[in-house]
DNA sequence: CGACTTTGACCGGCGC
DNA sequence: GCGCCGGTCAAAGTCG
């Protein structure tokens, strides 16, 4: 019991919420702990078993309760264009071709092989082989490694759990964490032939953080508009975002999949303009060349990701603003 | 009544 | 093989 526990505790970084420490995903971390990340970055990835996340995102709100948090989220799902083919997401040729620096991410790296599982997933969501026979059935053959499609983790600094990411989602299911004394949520697009699934829970160290872990992407357009909270310019007015409040994007990416994990340290998304006063920051590429270990199809894909990777990544601290 | 949540049971993988 | 555990199902419950 206790030695299971333990044993969680050392590989706490199992799913999401463990993974990080509080002393280092603190409000305001200094670009001079980027080597410190890189330290957490080196811990044995391949521990957890499909659980691989592709990229994290710190999203530093401020967690007032005047303000909706979930307003960044707003902006990713209007983001991220809708996928026609995912199985075509993840190249299985896919490998990593930068050298590693941790030895262990080795296996890793063989995540990405199992495209061919994410349309059977896809498939396997869909409620016409859910008669009543038997209770649970299995979607996926047992010779497959039931290998999920790429995960975006999320972290959102913020009391509401569940934030508003202008998709309608329908929870399947809550489990507890034994890292954290709050469950984790799943749940599940409610558009029909949409698999994306999306798991919430809380940071074990930091409780204030929300991890929400996205799964797959959705083959449709966002089904409701956000609300208020953001205000989405179309490609006829403006291609950036707008939101109202402050949305202190103070954000944390990383790459896991490939071999060498990459920080982005980025006061505010340049797709998304901050109180609609700020300069709206286009869309187009920014003149930042930014060499991602491998072609990545995964990135493109991800569409907001991708605006997002190749701001100014990479350790290029430099200034980006003092204080 | 429809959409969504709650909640216990179940399944499959993994370690012992 | 057994038990633990993460993930999932689905009936019942809740809400507007
Ligand atoms: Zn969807």
């Amino acid at each position: 019991m206790e030695k299971k526990f333990e044993e969680e505790s050392r590989m706490g970084f199992d799913d999401s919420a463990g993974f990080y420490s509080p002393a280092v995903f603190s409000d305001d971390f200094p670009s001079s702990n980027f080597d410190s990340f890189s330290s957490i970055f080196d811990m044995p990835c391949d521990a957890h078993k499909a659980s691989n996340f592709d990229f994290y995102y710190y999203n530093n709100n401020n967690s007032n309760s005047n303000n909706n948090p979930s307003s960044f989220f707003d902006l990713l799902s209007t983001a991220a264009p809708p996928l026609s083919s995912p199985a075509s997401t993840v190249p299985e040729s896919s490998e990593v071709v930068n050298a590693p620096t941790t030895p262990n991410s080795s296996s890793v790296s063989s995540s990405s092989n199992e495209a061919a599982a994410i349309e059977e997933v896809n498939n396997s969501t869909t409620t016409h082989d859910k008669p009543s026979a038997s209770k649970v059935l299995k979607p996926i053959k047992k010779n497959q490694k039931k290998q999920r499609e790429p995960r975006f983790a999320f972290m959102t600094k913020s009391d509401i759990d569940h934030l508003d990411d202008g998709y309608r989602w329908r929870k399947y299911g809550q489990k507890a964490v034994k890292n954290s004394p709050y469950p984790r949520s799943y749940y599940r697009c409610t558009t029909a032939g949409c698999g994306v699934k999306k798991r919430v829970e809380r940071s074990s160290g930091d409780h204030t953080i929300v991890v929400t872990t996205y799964e797959g992407q959705h083959t449709h357009q966002s089904p409701i508009m956000p609300r208020g909270s953001l205000r989405v310019l179309p490609e006829s007015t403006n291609n950036s975002l707008t939101v109202d409040h402050d949305t202190t994007a103070t954000g944390l990416l990383f790459q896991h999949n490939t071999s060498q994990p990459f920080m982005y340290i980025a006061p505010p998304p340049p797709f998304l303009t901050i109180n609609s006063s700020s300069v709206a920051a286009s869309h187009n590429p920014p003149p930042i060349s930014f060499q991602p270990p491998s072609p990545q199809a995964s990135v493109r894909d991800h569409g907001l990701l991708q605006d997002l990777v190749p701001l100014q990544m990479r350790k290029e601290p430099k200034d980006e603003q003092n204080g």
